[in-house]
DNA sequence: TGTACATCAGTGAACGCGCGTTCACTGATGTAC
DNA sequence: TGTACATCAGTGAACGCGCGTTCACTGATGTAC
C-alpha cells in the first residue's frame, strides 16, 4: 500500500560509467581524493564492488576516464567563454582566464585530478591529448591579441606567465592556504588577471585592445 | 671473520624523529606521496612499525612535522637568496623567486606537502604558522622595490600576482604536465619569472632598480 | 509471433595484503642518594 | 664508586579494516532464424 517501490532497481543500471564518474566527483568532494577507491565509488553509485572494473579495467582507469572527462568540460568552458563575449581580443582573453578559475572551483573534483598524472599510470599520454587542447585555446586567444607577425617563442614566454599566474592562483585555492591567509578568493582573481593583463599591455607587440 | 658487523645496531637510534623526516622524504622521492605510511617510512629507517607513532603521534603529526620542516627550510633558502645578492631591490627580488622555483625542484617532498593542509588535520594551524613567514618574506622584499608611500593593499595585490605566477610554475613542473609538453624547465622559470619582473616594472610606484 | 543462442552488465564470495592503532613488554639512559 | 629507581626509546604481537583483483555466476537484452 506505499506507493510504487523506487528501490525496485532494475537489474540493468542504463549508464553506469557516467554514474561511476559521477560518484567520483561526489566522493571528491564530500571526503577527499584520498578516499577514492573501487569500492567506494561503487558503494556511493549502489552497485557491487566489483562493478567498476568491469567497465574502466582498473583504478588508474577510472581516474583516466574521469580526468579525460574533465578536460573536455574545461575545453568546453574555455570555449564558450571565448565565444560568449563579443568585444575585443583582450576582453575575450580576460573571460577564458575568469573562465579557467571558475572551472578550478566549480569543479574541484575534476581540477584535482586533471593535472595529476601519477594518478593514472598507463594511461597519461591518451590523457595528456584530452588537456592539450585547453592549452592551445590559451595560445591561440593571446596570438590574437598581439601584432600578427609576433614571433612563435614569444606568443609561447606569454602564454607560460598567463598560464603560470592563472593555474597557480587556482591550485592556491584549491589546494587551501589562500583561504587560510583570510583572503577573500574574489580579492585574489581580480589581483591576478589584473596582473597578468597589465604585464601583456606593457608589451610591444600588444593589439588585444584594438576594436576586432 | 668478516668485518666489524655493522648490523649491530644500537637500541637507541640517536635521533630517531630526524631520521624519520628524512625517511618521509625518501619515500615521496622513490614512491610517491601516496606510498608514505607510517609503516613504510618505519621500514625504511629500518626501525619498528610503531616507532614513528611513538614520537609523531599518529599520520598526522608525522605529515605536519614534516611540512614544518620544509617550511623553515623554505624560508631559510629564500633568506639566503636575499642575503645572497648585493645589488638592486629588484635584483634581490629576482633571486627570491629563483630559489623558490629551485626549492620546489630540489626539494620536490617538501614542496608537495607543504601546501597541502589536508595531509595534517589538526595540525593545520601549527603548520601555517611555519608557512606564514615566507610570504611575509616575499611581501617585504616587494614592497623594498616600490615608492616608500606604497599603499598596503596595492603591495598585496602585486605580490599575489608574483605569488601566483610563481608558485603556478613551480606546480605545474612538479605534478607533471609540463615536461609532458616537452617544454625545458629553465626555458620555463625564465619565462615566468620575466613576466613577472616586466609586470612589476610598469607599475608607476615601481623603484626597485634604482641603487641602494 | 516464437524460440534458441550469443553477448553484455552486474553480482557476490573469496583471496591475500598493507594499513593505523593499541598495548604490554624490554632495553638503555640518566639521576638521586 | 655503587645501587635503586624513574624515565624514555623502541619492540613485536595482535586487532580489525578497507582495499584491489579475480572468478564463476546470474540476470537482462538483443539478434538470427
Amino acid at each position: 500500500v506505499t506507493g510504487p517501490n523506487a528501490s525496485q532497481r532494475p537489474y540493468h543500471h542504463g549508464d553506469l560509467p557516467a554514474a561511476l564518474l559521477d560518484a567520483v566527483a561526489g566522493t571528491i568532494e564530500t571526503d577527499g581524493l584520498e578516499a577514492v577507491s573501487l569500492r567506494a565509488v561503487a558503494r556511493r553509485a549502489g552497485v557491487s564492488h566489483a562493478a567498476p572494473a568491469h567497465h574502466f579495467g582498473d583504478k588508474a582507469g577510472l581516474l583516466a576516464a574521469f580526468a579525460t572527462q574533465g578536460f573536455e568540460a574545461f575545453t568546453a568552458a574555455l570555449e564558450d567563454a571565448r565565444a560568449g563575449v563579443d568585444g575585443t581580443p583582450a576582453e575575450r582573453f580576460e573571460a577564458m582566464g575568469r573562465a579557467y578559475l571558475r572551472f578550478a572551483e566549480e569543479h574541484r573534483p575534476w581540477f584535482e585530478v586533471m593535472f595529476r598524472p601519477e594518478l593514472m599510470p598507463g594511461h597519461v599520454d591518451h590523457v595528456h591529448l584530452a588537456g592539450s587542447g585547453s592549452f592551445s585555446l590559451l595560445v591561440d586567444q593571446l596570438a590574437r591579441c598581439l601584432v600578427p607577425d609576433a614571433p612563435e617563442d614569444e606568443v609561447v614566454a606569454l602564454a607560460f606567465g598567463t598560464w603560470a599566474a592563472v593555474h597557480g592562483m587556482a591550485t592556491l585555492r584549491v589546494d587551501g592556504p589562500l583561504t587560510k591567509m583570510g583572503v577573500s578568493g574574489d580579492e585574489a582573481v581580480r589581483a591576478v588577471l589584473d596582473f597578468v593583463l597589465a604585464r601583456l599591455r606593457a608589451h610591444p607587440g600588444w593589439r588585444g585592445d584594438d576594436a576586432t
